[in-house]
DNA sequence: GGTATACTCGACCAAATCAGTCGGATTGCC
DNA sequence: GGCAATCCGACTGATTTGGTCGAGTATACC
């Protein structure tokens, strides 16, 4: 239940899945290029996020991700856990470690409530709640032409490692305040 | 609004300082003694918690750490946010930050919730909360004889510099597992 | 005044973690 | 075979964490 950019990251990255699914399995290239994300970055979340079943893969041309199950079965905290290897956040041991010379730490029930709320509020929400959030805040879909098997399109940009050191994105994650 | 180590050492120093400090000003090498934590840790944490006036200090033989006002005056949130700089834990930056060319990033709402649910769990929890909490336990404060100003006890111990590399106190709080 | 006690300050350090890259392998369609 | 895509693991640089150390300063008591 860690919070770092890995967890942001696919949180934002899943939600651009669930978005563009209905044409067909979406490619990280596809997710790079609209949400600034590296791709090389991209693959290490997604790898995580398969072998946690969140999503399916499929190869070779016209590939990409699906999501593993309906986007209302997928809660923000499955997606966190997955990246982040699953770290309590309060991490107090497992409630035989905080023990200080016989004395149970003071402080433990403190952490495990304080955990306990993180947790539900993200398992609280799923990643179709987010969806609808987009969709309420009129995010549209620029309806692409299908292009499935006709790969004929000279493929405009070519995403392919992109290089850039840091997009936008990340840099606003990072740079931050009181 | 960060949680490590030094957050959770603070509290537990701060509930140990409440419970003791009816005795007149509490000692940093008592409390290291008491809970664990090295005494030049301890003095880097009392610093800041001294700026932020959560703690006040008497320096000279029989001084030692107050509280810099009452306990239940005092949250849990205070202590975290004065040792640990204080960061958004969720850093999806000041509301302007989080622009991906032009879109507002899609998770912020999320963050800016988890981060509101924290701060108010973390709000709603006083020093006094805890201490009643221990003294429910029955965790018994040893009724020290007063020394004051009769410093004639030979210091049985030096607790001065206090080397040991990692407390049983320490190592439960970095162990942990699921 | 001397000395012991206790806080004060800031530099320093090792280890862990984070964020991200890179090279190459594999798979599958045309 | 060639391209498009995922897959995988090693590697790296920067930052943060957790903590130490040494050199002070202030105060109280003798």
């Amino acid at each position: 239940m860690r919070l770092t950019t890995k967890g942001r990251f696919a949180v934002t990255a899943m939600i651009d899945l669930a978005l563009r699914q209905t044409n067909g399995p979406v490619t990280l290239a596809a997710i790079s290029q609209r949400q600034h994300i590296s791709l090389s970055y991209l693959e290490q979340l997604f790898g995580k996020l398969r072998r946690h079943e969140l999503v399916e893969s499929t190869r070779g041309p016209g590939g990409g991700y699906t999501l593993g199950r309906k986007a209302s079965d997928i809660t923000v905290a499955d997606i966190i856990v997955s990246v982040d290897e699953p770290i309590d956040a309060t991490q107090c041991g497992g409630k035989e470690n905080c023990l200080g010379e016989g004395q149970r730490c003071m402080t433990h029930d403190l952490w495990s409530a304080l955990n306990a709320k993180m947790v539900d509020f993200l398992d609280s929400v799923s990643l179709q709640t987010l969806v609808d959030e987009q969709h309420a805040k009129g995010v549209v879909i620029d309806a692409q032409p299908m292009v499935k098997r006709t790969i004929s399109t000279p493929s405009v940009v070519k995403p392919i490692r992109v290089n850039a050191p840091n997009s936008v994105f990340a840099l606003g994650a990072s740079a931050l305040s009181k």
